[in-house]
DNA sequence: AAATAAATTTAGACAAATCTAAAAATATTT
DNA sequence: AAATATTTTTAGATTTGTCTAAATTTATTT
């Protein structure tokens, strides 16, 4: 089935809610949204009929299983579209959101799955948030902050925390972004920097204060 | 400024008549887009009153400057996104316009911009059209048949006016796609057939037949 | 120059998405 | 348990984009 823009961005939000908070309610949905709760309690029918959402009215609601898996595709296309503006267009990634705003929005099933091997079926946004696969299926693989890899543990950079110019000129020198491959290959006590090796590239030493702002995965 | 999906729309499809009629009418614009005249004629009035149009009415319209500047930026932009899609995401020709119809509509100008970039400036979209560049600019490079090609002269394959799966398939074969560089060797009076240099690539017959389908530029 | 045909516009309706203001239901306080 | 506050819903309006059917204008024939 296909839904309008506005009834993805309510079912989206919906979802996030549920996750953070437990339970949602009109005048929660209607502030994040930046909408009116007569807007929300409109929409929710709407939802409701096309049995995306369970909702009785004063009641409250949430999703069914096919809202559930609805939110999982438009959060999917999302991250993932987060995923190339950031890593293949060099987008900074304060600016990546609002973009994939809009591009979450796109209908083809098959521009996704094209998408995502093209991106090499990232499991991470540039955020750090899990991507889900087609089946809606978030990836049970853990973050780690690089200083914690086991040495010589070869994994993927899946974000960084800090996202000031100072931070990225430094990533560029050392060849460092989301999606490459490194390996811890040294602590030092001294000053708690770390020796790792980029992989196709060198090895470089990141201060400690570089270091933990960089999280890794690996399977 | 910006505009919605529907006056995008009507103002690149304006365009397109413009160009291949000289002027267009509220009912060929009505029977080309698929909707009736009097929607036609309601949006000219809306178009005309953001100065993207001349209209008097009964008397017909025409794009001001302004209007063709915005259809030129969205016609940039489907045309971009069509080469990425096929180029960068392998879709077969026939399947990207439909996908870029919705993402023409994307509104970030430094998205534009980036994925420009990013596809190395491409000059031709896959059905060999011109895109245009930032200003609206259409450049002035002339396309030629493989055939015509003179001989060593490096150049860039543009377009494949055949695009049947067993064309696609010796075309993956050589490894020429759209964006491959390559040099016509030599000609063979025996069959019409020519062999050609791909770079980076090897050296490859093509029956004339094939190659009568390839077209490409170089300036 | 009428009469007729074709193209275009208007009038009025409808669906989607939103809003404000008022009413109704529920929750919290006294 | 009343009174009050909060939350939610309804009623009715607005904007955008579309439609059908009728009216108007322009073009083409007789
Ligand atoms: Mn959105
Ligand atoms: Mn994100
Ligand atoms: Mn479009
Ligand atoms: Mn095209």
């Amino acid at each position: 089935m296909n839904f309008s823009i506005s009834e993805e961005n309510h079912i989206k939000w919906i979802y996030h809610l549920q996750q953070k908070k437990g339970l949602v309610n009109t005048n929660s949905l209607a502030a994040e949204m930046q909408t009116k709760a007569a807007s929300v309690t409109d929409m929710l029918k709407k939802l409701k009929a096309k049995k995306l959402l369970q909702y009785e009215k004063y009641k409250g609601f949430k999703l069914t299983e096919m809202g559930k898996k609805t939110a999982l595709n438009v959060i999917r296309k999302h991250r993932l579209w987060e995923y190339f503006l950031s890593v293949k267009l060099g987008f900074e990634w304060e600016k990546v959101h609002a973009i994939a705003e809009e591009l979450e929005h796109i209908s083809s099933d098959e521009l996704i799955q094209r998408l995502d091997d093209f991106l090499g079926n990232p499991s991470f946004d540039p955020h750090g948030d899990p991507i889900p696969d087609s089946f809606g299926k978030i990836p049970a693989i853990k973050q780690y902050n690089v200083l914690q890899l086991p040495l010589n543990k070869k994994a993927v950079v899946s974000s960084v925390s800090n996202q000031s110019p100072e931070m990225l000129e430094m990533l560029k020198h050392h060849k460092i972004g989301i999606g490459s491959t490194l390996q811890s290959l040294k602590h030092f006590a001294f000053d708690g920097s770390i020796e790792i090796k980029v992989l196709k590239n060198a090895t470089c030493i990141l201060s400690e204060q570089v270091a933990k702002n960089i999280f890794v995965y690996y399977d």
